[in-house]
DNA sequence: ATTAGCACTCTATTTGCAAGAGTGCTAATA
DNA sequence: TATTAGCACTCTTGCAAATAGAGTGCTAAT
């Protein structure tokens, strides 16, 4: 029982601070914990919740402060279980259903809906293909000496790209080196396409080899881009007003790091080792990354089309709501499918 | 003789201020204005310059700092000749050298460069093809049940998106459902699409009413997105290093504005109704718009391809460089035309 | 085991004071 | 007449001491 009410006051404390960003004093936490207990005895459990390296005090004399390990006790043991209202799935699934017109978009709200309700910064990583292969190349036309190159990927990634037909060259030629390039290399991935030696190409010598140069240059663009996860950001001015961003060079400090978004990649990439599933938290200097050493990360895997797998994710002072944002993205990574299936298109 | 000697103290305390971000001081002026005058007679000029309406004091014993008029009168009458030095030049053109491989990206480098080399933010704005027209619709293969889309307009703007195909309408009807939008309605504006009642397109009944809505709507949207506008940013961060945004409420308001496209589109088409030419300098409260008030906007319209205009621009304190903000701007709307041209491709 | 009481510590705020910077004015100067 | 030296005055800034407030740790009583 003793124990037991440790972590009570653990949790009081934790929760307060998450609130209000304040030191908490033995007072406030035998007023509001509930427990009928005087500060005294709160006293006495706060001394021996520091000695075990849960609290830590700024100074002797000001309120205590939850550690990273507090924290971690926190998120796996304490605290309440992620739930999301009624209320606020409504609320999400009413933002999505009108504004919602293609895949890019569900990302873009998707990333403003969770910074919106967390009240820090989300992240939303559209997904990675990571094996991506050519299917085939078309051209259509354009003008007297420009075609457009139209690639496709095999998994529904269309790109395409203005190039210019050199003289001597006419539509006919175009179709048939679209031709040859789609049978030499249909079901390829970018590395081996790097290797292919094109010379040779066409059974009749043409004057077109520069077409095939920028030509091949497309093909092999679309599939580098397919395989590229991109980021997309939300909340990042909001984040200014939590308390722990007052100081000026604290804010430039995060702000440059989201500016970055190689470094991003890299930040949740490294959590990702564990398990697949779930949600994965990283607490203050777990993260091994600097500038962001005192934020947390909440990040939760989805799927679309049941195969291919993105990232959503939340950035934010060590004090943030975790058990507000587990739900929140717990919520989002199952449902961000749907809304995707919604719009009739991959 | 006396006048030119106020315009010349007036100048070197303008010079002073923007480098410095202090009140200035007499001393100062006398020390630095290279006059062989004394700190009195600075004095008596500047207790004129006050009276004008060029200075202000901040308090009675500090020095003075220029006033929106005389930044005005600064930058019409005063500041030494905009100009680049071939150093920054061959900088610059290096930097483009290697980087550049789309239009696109032609736009996000160049904010990159003028954000650097002016330390505020700058705005880069892409080109808004004011009336833009249909020109064909082309449905390629994907699998079985979906196809590509693709709508190509009269300014060389291609775009795609994936549509599915209902039961009972093969690809051959694909292609004759093109056919008909296009003969329908090629070279139409988006306006007069929106008004076209697409009953009766196909001469047989098709079950593929769906798949010409859709189809209907790619080429709308295609022709919306073209006239779009879309601004690329620079420099966010590090405009938070600029002393007047040390205090955190103010830079949280400039970052807040720069979050709102739309607002930033407004913002600089109002200054917009002058000339379409040269540079349109817009300080302080001259512009209309809360949030930006204690800044200024420096803008230049650039050409492409001789006809389609966008615009650079840089965004920061009233304190700003004008004259070599002026020349880099100056300088990149010449130069932005040929970069583009040189990745071949439009 | 809990708690009331009290001395102690540390911060944050206020107050007063001296230094510094800059001005405005007046009288002397070229 | 224009310029300048000199000086009193004003206002900020920095610093130190004093004060109030919040919170703790310990001891003794319950």
């Amino acid at each position: 029982m003793a124990e037991e009410r440790k972590w009570q006051i653990l949790r009081a404390i934790i929760d307060d601070y998450i609130a209000t960003a304040e030191p908490i004093g033995s007072r406030t936490i035998a007023r509001k914990s509930g427990l009928g207990i005087s500060p005294a005895t709160v006293r006495n459990e706060m001394s021996d919740l520091e000695e075990m390296g849960f609290l830590e005090q700024p100074h002797t004399s000001a309120g205590r402060v939850p550690s990273l390990k507090a924290y971690r006790y926190y998120v796996d043991c304490l605290m309440s279980p992620p739930v999301i209202s009624e209320q606020d799935i409504a609320f999400i699934d009413n933002w999505y259903r009108n504004k919602v017109r293609s895949l890019e978009e569900v990302f873009q709200e998707t990333a403003k809906i969770i910074a919106r309700f967390t009240r820090n910064v989300s992240l939303v990583v559209s997904p990675q293909f990571s094996q991506c292969r050519f299917r085939y190349l078309q051209f259509l036309p354009l003008d007297d000496d420009r075609a457009i190159a139209v690639v496709v990927t095999d998994n529904g990634l269309v790109e395409n790209r203005i190039i210019n037909i050199p003289g001597g060259v006419d539509f006919a030629d175009l179709q048939r080196i679209a031709q040859a390039i789609t049978n030499r290399i249909a079901g390829q991935t970018v590395e081996a396409i790097n290797d292919i030696d094109w010379r040779g190409l066409m059974d009749c010598t043409l004057p077109g080899g520069e077409v095939i140069d920028r030509a091949v240059q497309v093909v092999r663009q679309t599939l580098l881009a397919s395989r590229r996860q991109k980021i997309h950001l939300g909340g990042t001015t909001q984040i200014l007003d939590q308390p722990e961003f007052r100081d000026s060079n604290r804010a430039r400090n995060l702000l440059s790091v989201l500016e970055e978004e190689r470094v991003l990649c890299d930040i949740l990439d490294k959590g990702n080792e564990d398990q697949g599933d779930g949600l994965i938290i990283t607490i203050g200097r777990e993260n091994k990354f600097s500038g962001i050493q005192d934020c947390s990360i909440v990040q939760a895997t989805y799927r679309l089309n049941g195969q291919t797998v993105g990232k959503v994710a939340v950035l934010g002072p060590t004090r943030m709501e975790y058990g507000r944002i587990s739900a929140i993205l717990g919520f989002m990574r199952r449902h961000i499918d749907e809304v995707a299936r919604r719009i009739g298109q991959n």
